[in-house]
DNA sequence: ATTATCTATAGATCTATAGATAATGC
DNA sequence: ATTATCTATAGATCTATAGATAATGC
């Protein structure tokens, strides 16, 4: 239709305007004639783009696990202490950055049902991630498996948390208080793990 | 009426209802159908009770962090570190027992609208506690006003992260998971907090 | 011929109120 | 007289589809 009021296609902007709507408002309260007048076309359009409103939120959710996923099994540092502090910041990161809180599409009551069963397997094994990662540190293998798995939970609670931290902080993050929070984050997630630090002796890493 | 069909009032059964189907499916997605369906009455007779929907979620999150307020303003620990400790453990003692995982109604993304001021409140001055506490510990002593503030985030975080623990476990949890999750979470919340052990040098407390 | 978009609407809800009826407590 | 409860429904949506119209790409 040659109208591209913005860089987006409508399509993108069909997802841009869920990202935005669905982390504030949630799911259920978004209507898909919110969603259209946010995208700028006309609520049936959407049915030109995806197959109904669950397909928009799956697309979603599945696109912003993925590259944790994928980075997760990518990692560069030498020891599993130093990957699982890479995999933290890295994540920590990512939650925290962009115009949109992604990550509180994640607790969404929705996201438990069925449809997005895809989504979930994600994020567990982005979590199996976590748990061989501090299984291989001296502190996770120290650990009973019971330990390590109520360890791992903990672990991966901590980083999820940064998502209910920026939802308390009102408007978008600056680029330097996403660093402060991926690496005091990171910097937490490693004291949580029991992993010392063996740079200072004081206990903290200190990036500040 | 005199129809009970249970110990409890319609009222209650009422609450009972919501406290299970707002924290499985959410606020938005349950109708007032659904919740008279499950409390045994029909639909209107809600209204006897309630002035809207809003007002049963409203007492729901604010009889759910009052006892956590009440009990972090009655700590009985000698030293910051121990009472510390007794709040992060009672806390995540209430979020992962009873029937429902309560703790779930503050993810709701309608809880962020005006109605809900009040028991937003309440969730600041809980956190304000804990900052308040980790201050007054040694380690929390040793950080800038800035990363305190970092810091007290992030042990809120972690504490509230056992509601997507406990949402991630299927079924109620048996009253040796709930303790042995709640010993948990307060060891790591201290180790996150830099609390050093000062019991056993391995760093665990280990009340398995 | 296919793709993109729109208007109009079917069909299914949903919340809250109106108004009736019965039980309870003075 | 008041409290509890019910049936019925007004009024407002909401999702998804039907079907028309126009632009695009062979």
């Amino acid at each position: 239709m040659a109208r591209p009021r913005s860089e987006l296609s409508p399509r993108e902007e069909i997802l841009a305007a869920a990202a935005e709507l669905f982390t504030v408002h949630g799911y259920a309260a978004t209507t898909t004639r919110a969603l259209a007048g946010r995208a700028g076309i006309r609520q049936a359009s959407i049915y030109h783009y995806f197959d109904g409103k669950e397909d928009i939120l799956a697309e979603l959710l599945e696109s912003t696990v993925r590259p944790s996923l994928e980075a997760a099994r990518a990692l560069a540092g030498a020891t599993a202490e130093e990957r699982l502090r890479e995999l933290c910041h890295r994540d920590a990161r990512l939650l925290c950055a962009g115009p949109y809180n992604l990550g509180a599409l994640y607790l969404l009551p929705e996201v438990r049902t069925e449809r997005f069963a895809g989504f979930r397997r994600m994020r567990e094994e982005l979590k199996a991630v976590y748990g061989e990662l501090l299984a291989a540190t001296s502190a996770g293998a120290a650990l009973s498996p019971e330990d390590g798995a109520l360890r791992t939970d903990l672990l991966f609670a901590l980083i999820e948390g940064v998502i209910l931290i920026r939802r308390d902080t009102p408007g978008e993050m600056a680029a330097t208080a996403v660093e402060t929070l991926a690496a005091a984050t990171a910097d937490a997630a490693l004291r949580l793990a029991g992993v010392r630090d063996r740079h200072l002796p004081g206990g903290d890493a200190g990036e500040a």
